[in-house]
DNA sequence: TGCAATCATGGAACCGGTTGCTGACAGACG
DNA sequence: CGTCTGTCAGCAACCGGTTCCATGATTGCA
């Protein structure tokens, strides 16, 4: 492995000049310039990350923390957060931290502080307890992906604004038992079901029909939505129309449907929250949400603060459009 | 930040016996390492990777490389091979290299070139042409998960005797007429897919039914496998069984039969590959592989290879287990 | 033509650790 | 008691870059 070192003896100058003719600061007359870029590609040379980040103190990596990666939504901002990254030429450590974890305390104390990388995006983590600390403890930008209501720089969509347009949706189509289908448990996604019923709720008391409420807990996940969704058809509580927490939860509930042979959306109609993948095989009318952007937005904003730590940037909420597809229909009059 | 000489001044000792004592590498009283550890604790002194990297060469972090991260399989993975990572201290950066794309080519070349960690793990990764070679000159130890056949240090199971073996089952029921749904396409798991299809055919040629063999090409998703299989179900080619080139793809399968009112397992059964997580909840019967295990074996495997260089670890393929539930079910005698 | 400002370059310090070499000291042994 | 061996600690070089500072060469302007 050839060094800058190397590449100065080769293009005749010194270290510093082959340094700052490639780095391209400070002055350089174009001929000893052109004549170390030579020499450098000549010889292959590619620049010690390790020696760089020692000498300028910033590491082109960004650390991202999630829950977990094999969910729907947190890879979908993966990859939008990587493809963004990867077009400027940054590095990517990703950090796992299911809460409770043990693992994830050694993350935020021992991994963390470590300070591998210039900023930080923390996807859906709700920091606990000495957490927050720890976070701040880091010294380096953060920006997060539906965090905690309370942290700075937070990427998302108006959780409250989409579960209440969804539901509007259905009352707009007739129906009054509506049930909202998911959250209650408390997992990872607490903050956002919490924001989503209230939406559900908030939309349900306006149209004076706040008796109606029915929270149904289920776990957020397609057979977790199927399992709830089973028990909550088959009794007399029976509703028109069910507001799921989110898509994989509402697709769970169509196929409980189906297996009781519960036409959807002629008996029953369902809507979801995100647009996910599956959402067009089972034409399930959502709120669409663009996962892939919120992290591209994430990396974006993160890299601009990091170029500009003093200006920081304003992260405006991002859309949740209704995508009506034929999951959802007016209510069946006889059903009122 | 203190460094290392502030944690050596406090302890009354030169940088050198205190970089000894925290190592534990090379000669040091109790007395100083006692002394040393206290200070460095009081100090909350965190060594700085990059200065330990760039003077020891080792970087204690494991690049990986995978086409895609938003699909069950790889996601299952690098949650195995994070866990183990993490257990071991290790970080983990994460590159994304979609097939064909030009993103694809700067991480073969500029992003490994940086050589940013001490070993690759690569999962699905199917070297083309030049990448081969481009591979071979990051020179680090590389393990793969499903990589191509002719790699070396590949984790996974033996996707042909898994094929067969699921094909067997159907044929143990009295099947005749069966179809392989999936692959076709070019797409990531060609060889995967490739594998497969020739463990059903292998099957189909023992039992005498060379003549029967019929592969649907599908996309390798599971809106893919339904769109396939409305086709296929709709015609005169209609099987009474099918294996399905992953549980996406028979997941999508059953739910075009159940639109199509055909009766799974009575009239038709689906055998997958994977156990899917949504495969219990339809009840499919499937070959199980663990990804998480590969992912977690893979990076022991790795790790230990760079412990022990010289001497390779020998891979064993993994285990499929068939599990049946109940897609499956003996041929109605009035198909045959 | 003279002087200041600007540009191009080299030398050396520095980032924060690790490690080879050397010497002091203590205990073991003849 | 002298020498040998092994432990412990410090000095200084080194990993591979960046950057401050000094110097000499140019150029611009009066």
């Amino acid at each position: 492995m050839s060094g800058i070192a190397d590449v100065a003896l080769r293009a005749g100058v010194s270290k510093s000049t082959a340094s700052r003719a490639l780095s391209g600061a400070g002055h350089t007359s174009e001929r000893t310039r052109t004549r170390v870029l030579a020499a450098a590609s000549e010889l292959g040379y590619v620049p010690s990350t390790n020696a760089v980040s020692l000498a300028t103190g910033r590491t082109r990596n960004i650390g991202v923390v999630m829950p977990r990666v094999n969910r729907w939504f947190f890879a979908e901002v993966l990859e939008g957060i990587q493809a963004t990254l990867l077009a400027r030429g940054y590095d990517l450590t990703l950090y796992d931290a299911k809460p409770g974890s043990p693992e994830r305390a050694r993350v935020f104390t021992e991994f963390f502080a470590r300070k591998r990388f210039d900023g930080l995006i923390a996807v859906g983590i709700e920091p606990v307890d000495d957490e927050i600390g720890q976070l701040q403890a880091v010294g380096r930008p953060i920006v997060s992906v539906v965090g905690a209501q309370d942290q700075p720089g937070v990427v998302g969509i108006d959780d409250v604004r989409a579960s209440r347009r969804a539901t509007e949706h259905l009352l707009g189509l007739g129906h009054r038992k509506i049930a909202f289908l998911g959250a209650g448990d408390a997992e990872v996604w607490a903050n956002v079901d919490r924001l989503r019923l209230e939406g559900y709720r908030a939309a349900m008391s306006d149209a004076g029909l706040s008796a109606s409420i029915l929270h149904v807990p289920s776990p957020v996940t397609l057979p977790g939505g199927y399992a709830a969704a089973v028990d909550l058809l088959s009794d007399d509580r029976r509703p028109t129309a069910i507001l799921a927490v989110c898509d994989e939860v509402a697709i769970g509930a169509i196929i409980a449907a189906r297996r009781l042979g519960i036409a959807v959306p002629a008996s029953l109609s369902v809507v979801g929250i995100d647009d996910h993948e599956f959402a067009e095989m089972f034409a399930l009318t959502t709120l669409r949400q663009e996962p892939q952007e919120q992290g591209a937005l994430a990396a974006r904003v993160l890299l601009e603060t990091l170029q500009h730590p003093d200006n920081p940037t304003l992260i405006e909420p991002m859309p949740a459009r209704l995508i009506v597809r034929n999951s959802t229909a007016s209510v069946d009059p006889s059903q009122l």
